[in-house]
DNA sequence: ACCTGTTCTTAACCATTTCGTAACATACCG
DNA sequence: CGGTATGTTACGAAATGGTTAAGAACAGGT
């Protein structure tokens, strides 16, 4: 759950703003005064902090200078609130660090936007397909199964990257063909069957008896964890 | 001089939007349509890129999504433009990785405004590269191994810092290509890898068992401190 | 402008790995 | 049983990447 302090000296926008924030599912705590409020920030350790400009006793924009010298706030994302826009000039032009602002009054869904885009921004997004204990990192050019790296060669990779990016598709050798090789490509269709063999020696536990990688008879092949064999099993 | 990439169909919003992002500083290049706004983007290496979120021919988050799968414009940042408030989830909830969006109509000066903060808050990090021993100062070019400085030739530091700010990336010859020579160079692919080798010669232990600069065959090379060799599966 | 040492880029060679195919073996289906 | 689809094996061809060497381009000093 991701902790936010706001600094807000107007009561009822503070109990406003902790009634809507709590319900998004944050965790609040604040002051509605600047004083202590870098003590606050520094004890509570939060994940975003909302900073109203115009403080009766501090101007919010010394409490960010604040935060931003110190080591273990430094990097955590600021919000102004303002209550004009003219002045997201001075926010955005002086050396403050601040990552985003809001002129009041604002809609409460617009704030929430605006804090879930800092949230998400400092998220990697994760080029992984994972499935069945295989895992295929498209940025590392990897493959794991069940944790342990595996060697895929390049057309190997491009193959599984392919039939694991939909899970359950049929896909005939054609469409691998074109898909995996390219358009104007002048190979047998029978070199996937190869490459699948290949994929199941790596990462069937009895590549005889595939579970991960499917034939589907007269069709193709598929990547399908869900799938249940037709015939009946014997023990 | 920061380049923005526009893709806005709006004829009229794109040549105010031209003008006064011009008149700001930013050199603009643009597109009225959303077919080749990817490529547009590869080909001109934005620092930013606005993007209407409804287009005549295709999607704005469709292309976002494109340019996040992209390697080369993975890191660039996004505002959206978009005419309705209730987008707004649309853009936050998605895992799109906007960095943020602007509800039409706006102020030229509010645009201008979250244009600045992404640089802004981009600029804050990562003066100083640092993995795997290796230290890269990119203020004063200098390379660091283990502290001991090492002498590294302007192409090599700029391969190096590319690398390196993306760490675990595999990116293919061309990529680097474009990314440390530019866009319009005219040289074979093979050149890089006598500066893979170079930098390896320099930075790595045992130049023949790189562990930092990783080749990763039919894709490219990468560097990447966590990667484990995979071992040939075996029965 | 000239010299000189550095850096850049290419070409070539070589060891390996990977690719694609044919051939053979086995399974499935009516 | 015959015919077709798929599994498996083995092998030559092709591609890939590491490395070396050498000329071209460049930069800095004089």
């Amino acid at each position: 759950m991701k902790k936010i302090v706001l600094i807000e000296d107007d009561a009822d926008l503070f109990a406003l703003l902790k009634y809507n924030l709590e319900k998004e599912g944050f965790q609040l705590t604040g002051s509605q005064t600047g004083k202590g409020a870098l003590e606050l920030c520094r004890r509570v350790r939060p994940d975003l902090i909302l900073l109203d400009i115009m403080l009766p006793d501090s101007d919010g924009l010394e409490i960010c200078k604040g935060i931003r010298k110190d080591a273990e706030l430094m990097q955590v994302p600021v919000i102004f609130l303002t209550a004009r826009a003219s002045e997201t000039d001075r926010i955005v032009g002086l050396e403050l660090g601040a990552n985003d602002y809001i002129v009041k009054p604002f809609f409460i869904r617009e704030l929430i936007a605006r804090i879930k885009l800092q949230f998400r921004s400092q998220a990697v997004p994760a080029r992984v397909l994972k499935a069945a204990g295989v895992e295929l990192d498209r940025s590392s050019c990897q493959t794991r199964l069940n944790g342990q790296p595996i060697a895929l060669t390049a057309t190997e990779f491009r193959l599984l990257e392919f039939l694991m990016s939909r899970t359950g598709v049929v896909f005939s050798r054609e469409q691998l063909l074109n898909a995996v090789w390219g358009q104007d490509r002048a190979i047998t269709d029978r070199t996937v069957d190869v490459y699948i063999l290949r994929l199941r020696q790596k990462i069937e536990k009895d590549p005889a008896n595939p579970i991960i990688i499917h034939s589907v008879r007269g069709f193709g092949y598929s990547f399908d964890t869900q799938m249940q064999e037709a015939t009946a099993a014997t023990a």
